[in-house]
DNA sequence: GATGAATGAGTGTTCATTCAT
DNA sequence: CATGAATGAACACTCATTCAT
């Protein structure tokens, strides 16, 4: 029998992502993808087996790679703070280097099959960066407010200023980071 | 010329609207919009030239009511606290109360039609905010950073902290959004 | 608007009769019976709502043409022989002058379509032979079993004898069908 | 060469029957044969030329199987109404005991497989059969018409009563079959 | 102004079959 | 002999849009 053949799977799963980044997840077909891909459609359920599964594959393949680029250097026993900019900063860096894989998650987040994924396999890995919170809330470092709310000032904000339609005039600088850095410290310390 | 049927226009708008939060944009169709607005495919087309425009126009619709109702009650003479409070409530309160408007947009937001939006028309809406903004940096009131950052931390949060799919156990009580509103503020001031 | 082009409508189902009969149900499909009826495999789906729908209705347009031919001067008041000796010759009759009808309903009454038709509604056709058997029962013409038993040698000789694929050298003369007509009588009498 | 695994063959036709017993012919496909009987596609393929030869072989060789069972016992020195009664009873005992043999058959009857059968070569089992309704037409105690008509009236009524579709409240009890016997009889006897 | 009919282009998916191992 | 990978062609069906009335 043949073998199968990684470097058509991984063909596929680029095309995937930069269809999606160039004309969004409504339009991204299986046989555009295809073309793209330089296979024939039905190939592609060699390795997947609906659109959805395709979608979401890929989606969680990058969520790993991001989640585990973000927790580089992780070290608890580090101030809060300094936690929590390491984060910052790791996140910064990969979605600097990554745009593509970044804005693939931005659509993907907002498309019907977003509620598809295993949610808690994905956050999983947040996991760490959780118990650094409540460890912060315990010793009055951080407000002692809901969790949702304490994400929206931490995490999101990355996301939002890495987005291209939302932020237009910011630029990744040193001096900018650091900035937007100082505002979501000051959002959520006590 | 016979006048326009305004019930029908509207019945088309709401019909675009309820589709899109019960489905999705990606499963919205033509077809299915004129069969819940009870009209035929085609007079959607006398109203609007396509479907984009059908999009695009329904969205800045819902906006302008949006700035409206969050501009409510305005008052320039307010201490500049108080304005950007008066502001934030005024926000949840409004989606609150219309909360498939604001499910609309937050599909719309990430949907391709989004980049065909004339921008200027929309965020005028936002001009007064922004004087406010830039007044509370002259007088050192709020810090002197990028006009991204700062509404990064200003106003998308509340859209965040609305969207059910990013926030779950955040439940829009007097208490939270006061609590919030202190995050956001602590954010952005001096 | 435009008038829906009732020749469109005949043709579809024309062109549907037509393939089932010379390639058969599975390799019958929308596009081949579109490119038959020279109109775009879309447009059949403004007639039906789906392939499913298409095969039933035609099967039940002919069935409801083959009974009221079958049926054409009825006459209760004739002895039961003679009744039913007129449905023989009307059947017989009616499926030589249609062959393509009746080869049509042989093959979709063994296709997993057959389950879908409301059987009630086309068997009431027959709801009058079945009295004039219970008849030829109660007054001891005919043998009191089963009714399957007697359907079984009273109709379905009519359909396997008109059957080329069943019966290859039966040829629909007079005396032949008269000869079947004396088989069928000698096996349900008493 | 290595010898061909009769085991794989003997799986690949059980599923076959297997599947078109329970979602058709139509949805019966190789990859799903192949899933079933637990060997790859390709495999099939080496047991048989195409789809065709194996819908067909498995036809004729069910085929063979009933026609041996139905001429068991077979005598032909016992008067002939015992000869064929003898061959009445065999048929309802190897369809009530194989269903799936027979629901197959009856499968493929109408699918446009059919007439690609070497039709001799299956009938040639009945020939037996034939020369016992010969000398029945000679001794004239059977009538003296076309042997399709013959044959409509003794063989298919098996086929018809033991259909589930066509026959649904018949049962298969001695005293029904000795009844349907004797209409069949009643039918072709002089 | 309003509309149902009509359609070419596209959708995701499965198919029977062949290829390389 | 046996097989999983690979595929062109087809499938049923839906789409946004236009046409004739």
């Amino acid at each position: 029998m043949r073998i199968k053949d990684e470097s058509k799977h991984e063909a596929i799963m680029q095309a995937t992502i930069q269809l999606v980044n160039e004309i969004g997840f409504v339009a991204t077909s299986i046989s555009k993808i295809a073309k793209i891909a330089e296979v024939s459609p039905a190939t592609i359920y060699v390795y997947y087996a609906n659109k959805e599964d395709l979608m979401v594959s890929t989606y969680v393949d990058i969520k790993k790679k991001l989640s585990q680029a973000i927790l580089r250097d992780f070290d608890e026993s580090l101030p809060i703070r300094d936690i929590f900019k390491k984060f910052w900063y790791n996140s910064f860096d990969y979605i600097g280097q990554f745009p593509h894989y970044f804005q693939f998650t931005e659509q993907f987040s907002s498309s019907p099959f977003s509620d598809l994924v295993n949610k808690e396999a994905v956050e999983n890995s947040y996991a760490q960066m959780m118990q650094v919170i409540q460890k912060g809330i315990t010793q009055k470092i951080i407000k002692d407010v809901d969790f949702d709310i304490l994400t929206t000032f931490m995490f999101y904000p990355i996301f939002t200023l890495c987005n291209k339609r939302l932020c237009q005039s910011f630029s990744k600088t040193e001096h900018n980071i650091e900035k937007a850095f100082t505002l979501a410290w000051d959002a959520i310390k006590l």
